[in-house]
DNA sequence: CGCCTGTTTGAAGTGGTTCAAGACAGGTGG
DNA sequence: CCACCTGTCTTGAACCACTTCAAACAGGCG
């Protein structure tokens, strides 16, 4: 049955920024529904214009894109909290795919509400352009760490962030945290190969760095592993739509 | 002195998306001054947190991040019709510098009336989550090249970007556009080495795909070129702040 | 002229890719 | 209950796209 936004589980989590009593009423009425999904479900896909709009309760997915060539890009992992669709939500049409890596239960959203959101409620509508300009922020990242980096910083620094993300939604549990995602994932995650993301998380775990094995992963020291992964920035406290 | 918004010599070029009077009117206000830089100047810096906004009226710069291990990657180059400082607008604080290439005059604009933008004119306001929205794309295509695509493909992908963008804004002269960054804006662009970045200039030239040199870049085919950058979007009307 | 920034070229080195093959686990059907 | 999948992880070895090092060249400028 369908959470009421009132009773929702994550908006409590330290990540999030709090909602004032209009707020959640308002997102109680721009929510029509709750979705549950198996892995491997598409949610989204390129060049698709989905009319609705989710954010993931619980569970992981990923968005990715596909090239001409056959390659894959992961753009990034998706945790509960994100938003998903937000690109075809305000730019009517996706420019890449998002699925489901485990079993997930989403919230949906009418995009054709988002209107309604721009409209009457200034705040909500400046918190969605605050998460288009949060990924954006995520990508750059991304992007220079894609660009500059050695695969095993690269390697430290996806681990490194989704440590701190995981974190902060409660899900560390002592030093280790979900990972449910394959070496294959990572590796077009971080334009590497399947091979050498296998041999740099060997190389990890041998100095004790990081540990992934049947979807957790530990991580003994997170602040020894963020200087090895030159991560600069951490987490803030984000909305949640 | 300030050009009056109504008379905004960029408004009207074939990328942007029309504007009603009544919104000339409020950029008119939103607008508090023109800026002229030289070449080289810094307007953003990573971590500042800035009381203005940009809109690139002309000129040509970039945006970038400087990394712990000295490694610089650019994440765009700034444009004509560009909004630059959105990141500090709504997050309140830059993750990334952006400076001028070439000689540039800016539109300045308030960050404190951004939020009287979102509460008074939920158009403007949704035109400027598309604007942060489309920035996640670019970044996302932008990942993928440099995560999944050969050198030679990486660099025709940059030279068939920027040529179509430059054409939609009436900068394209036959078959030549303005291009005056360096070899090393590029190589850190597309995380490739400047000697590599130069060697596949070279090959390019010699094949006839594209010329680059005293700042200008000639395409005889763009399609063809599009073709081996794995292009697959490209650039569509949109709104200018 | 001397200096600086940017471009060009050659040559050597390496971090990463690709190819190949085996181990292991879970799932399925006979 | 076993034989046989298929997907994931692992490891070794050969290769190459790109990096690094080095040096020369061209144009602009005080």
């Amino acid at each position: 049955m369908a959470t009421r936004c009132a009773n929702c589980p994550i908006r409590k989590l330290p990540l999030f920024k709090p909602m004032s009593e209009r707020e959640v009423a308002f997102m109680e009425r721009f929510k029509i529904g709750e979705m549950s999904v198996q892995s491997g479900t598409p949610l989204l896909s390129e060049g698709s214009t989905s009319p609705q709009l989710f954010t993931a309760l619980s569970g992981f997915g990923l968005r990715y894109k596909l090239l001409p060539n056959g390659k894959k890009q992961v753009l990034s992992f998706v945790l509960p909290g994100d938003l998903i669709g937000l690109q075809a939500g305000v730019m009517g049409q996706m420019t890449h795919s998002v699925e489901a890596t485990t079993h997930m239960t989403l919230c949906v959203f009418n995009r054709s509400e988002l209107w309604t959101l721009f409209r009457n409620h200034a705040e909500r509508a400046f918190d969605v352009t605050w998460i288009a300009a949060s990924e954006e922020r995520f990508l750059g990242e991304a992007l220079a760490t894609i660009g500059q980096k050695s695969a095993t910083e690269s390697v430290a620094w996806a681990f490194a962030r989704l440590y701190r993300r995981l974190e902060a939604i409660n899900m560390r549990n002592g030093i280790t945290v979900p990972m449910p995602y394959t070496q294959q994932n990572l590796a077009d995650a971080l334009g590497l190969s399947l091979v050498h993301t296998n041999k740099t998380l060997a190389r990890l775990r041998e100095q004790q760095l990081a540990t992934w094995s049947e979807g957790r992963l530990s991580i003994p020291d997170i602040e020894a592993l963020e200087e090895i992964g030159l991560v600069e920035e951490k987490p803030s406290l984000r909305p949640l739509l």
